[in-house]
DNA sequence: AACCCGGGGGC
DNA sequence: GCCCCAGGGTT
């Protein structure tokens, strides 16, 4: 048997009752699917209910004023699939005499249903063969067929349709696709995937070389982070006011000035103010100097950093924080950036 | 192609 | 803290 077969045997036996799978009503399918894009069925459940019961039709959907959709959406998140779905509402109420379409081709159209939607609504609707491809599938296919692609590259996101659509049953589209969704958000999960009891697992490439938790697999894009560096330099000419940092981020245990951090850029002036700053400096710190922000690319991490000049002792010293001689910092190890600009300062 | 949108749950 | 959830829209 092949692998839509075998998951729709599974389906059949392992389903859960779910209410929009008890109906072909396309706008009550589309309220589901809506409602449960990003969204888990646990969570989305009882407010299908709720717009179900409240608008039992694209008519009366579309008769509603935002500011009620938007207070029974409350608390779902993702407010723009609320606003979308009463222009969608509204336009089907006009253009197709309030008959929610059922053919992906017109529903691909409409606000808030992208490819994923659209084959949902098609196939569970009227059976149009139409193979969804969502978070379920992709993990699925992946494993089962042992495809290291990442799933949100462009490359991916069409090979993974691909395979979808030459996995699909044609014979029933809409139980196909359920059975791929379900088996994904009950047996063969992210984490913690039940391989013990399923049933495809001879079949399964990853099973079989012991991959599963390595599939599928997602371009992480290499988020870098902005950081504000505001290094503090306090010296009487021949001692110099350090920092010794420690585990856990970036230059650990190695030697800097006193930091401030501050979520974003700020003045020096405002610096002072910060209850953080008083409390070491008093109040009556004056800025001697201070540097333009060099701009530091590390590989996660872009920092900003400025040097403030202080023309003050600190009342009581940080942890870490120590006095060291001028020349002694030629013997701690410091970011290159925290060097060259104390080297530059005492030009030595 | 990158970024934004969100609350909730699992680990 | 990070990942993921029945994704889609905008730039």
């Amino acid at each position: 048997m092949d692998l839509s077969t075998e998951l729709i045997d599974w389906y059949q036996q392992n389903k859960r009752d779910l209410p929009w799978r008890n109906t072909t009503d396309a706008y009550l399918i589309w309220l589901s699917e809506i409602i449960l894009q990003q969204t888990r069925v646990e969570q989305g459940m009882p407010y299908y209910y709720r717009f179900a019961e409240k608008y039992p039709t694209v008519s009366h959907f579309a008769k509603a004023p935002e500011d009620d959709i938007l207070k029974l959406w409350q608390g779902l998140g993702y407010y723009s699939r609320g606003r979308n779905m009463l222009k969608t509402a509204q336009l089907v109420q006009q253009q197709y005499n309030g008959v929610f379409p059922t053919t992906y081709q017109e529903l691909i159209k409409l606000k808030g249903i992208g490819e994923y939607t659209a084959a949902a609504i098609s196939s569970f609707s009227a059976n149009e063969p139409r193979a969804v491809v969502d978070g379920n599938v992709y993990r699925v296919l992946a494993r089962f067929f042992g495809i290291d692609e990442p799933i949100n590259s462009p490359k991916g996101k069409k090979l993974f349709q691909q395979l979808a659509d030459e996995a699909l049953n044609r014979q029933h589209p809409a139980l196909h696709n359920q059975a791929m969704m379900e088996f994904g958000a009950m047996l063969c999960k992210p984490r913690n995937p039940a391989c013990g009891i399923c049933p495809v697992r001879l079949g399964c490439v990853a099973f079989a070389s012991n991959a599963t938790t390595a599939l599928p697999v997602k371009l992480k894009t290499v988020k870098v982070r902005k950081r504000f560096f505001n290094y503090l330099l306090i010296t009487d000419g021949g001692n110099l006011l350090m920092n010794k940092r420690g585990e856990g981020d970036i230059w650990a245990n190695m030697y800097d000035l006193p930091l401030i951090e501050t979520d974003g850029l700020m003045e020096p002036e405002a610096l002072l103010q910060l209850p953080e700053i008083v409390d070491f400096f008093g109040e009556n710190a004056v800025i001697k100097q201070k540097t333009t922000v060099i701009k530091h690319i590390l590989t996660h991490q872009q920092l900003f950093i400025r040097f403030v000049i202080l023309d003050v002792a600190p009342l009581k010293l940080k942890k870490n924080w120590f006095y060291t001689t001028v020349r002694n910092t030629e013997n701690l190890a410091m970011p290159k950036t925290i060097f060259i600009f104390i080297k530059d300062f005492f030009n030595f």
